[in-house]
DNA sequence: CAAATAGTTTAGTTTAAACTAAACTACTTC
DNA sequence: GAAGTAGTTTAGTTTAAACTAAACTATTTG
């Protein structure tokens, strides 16, 4: 098969934790407060599915886990990724939001 | 949502479909014949899903319809795409086939 | 140690993508 | 125009991912 990254960055949850966790951590409640249309448990598991592939990694602080992207894992993705989340029309998008 | 290009190359018959038609047209035969494992239905559904996603074109000849891949649509995937193509290990992996 | 906070895991359900078999369309050749 | 070849479409099924609710673990604070 091709590489796991593939698999993983096909989910738009996955990418929407991923573009939240690509540049700083985040723990997992800032997560989840960021997609309030699944529940924590969701966000979880998606965090899991994450980690499992190697694309991000998890420090663990008091009661919080702040999670981050790998973003050395990710390969050729990385640099897609970035220009999609920079494209204009992404930006216009977010602001929209 | 982001780019329909994402939601098309996620999956790895797709993906498959878009190697084989990268860089020259194909027939749907041809492609079939290329993944013996589904129907001919079941390429024929997943050429259409690439053609409404405007990622490939097709032009007809006698009886034959040849696909090719629209590269220029692909924006930052292509470059993705064909590093993953190139990879070593994908080459390995096509070798031991 | 009880209660609160932060997160994970389990078990089961929902949903959507991918698939198959079979009917169908279109073109070609005899 | 019948038969064959090439491909598409339809209707229904299978499968896997994503999800939810609820139970659970772990840490902190009163």
């Amino acid at each position: 098969m091709e590489p796991a990254v593939l698999d993983a960055i096909s989910s738009p949850r996955r990418r929407e934790i991923l573009r939240l966790v690509w540049r700083e951590e985040q723990s997992a409640g800032a997560i989840h407060r960021a997609m309030p249309d699944v529940t924590f448990g969701a966000v979880s598991l998606q965090l899991r599915t994450l980690m499992d592939a190697g694309l991000v990694e998890v420090r663990t602080e008091q009661r919080s886990r702040y999670y981050r992207a790998r973003r050395e894992a990710f390969g050729p993705a990385a640099q897609m990724l970035e220009s999609i989340w920079d494209d204009a029309l992404w930006k216009l998008k977010l602001a929209a939001e």
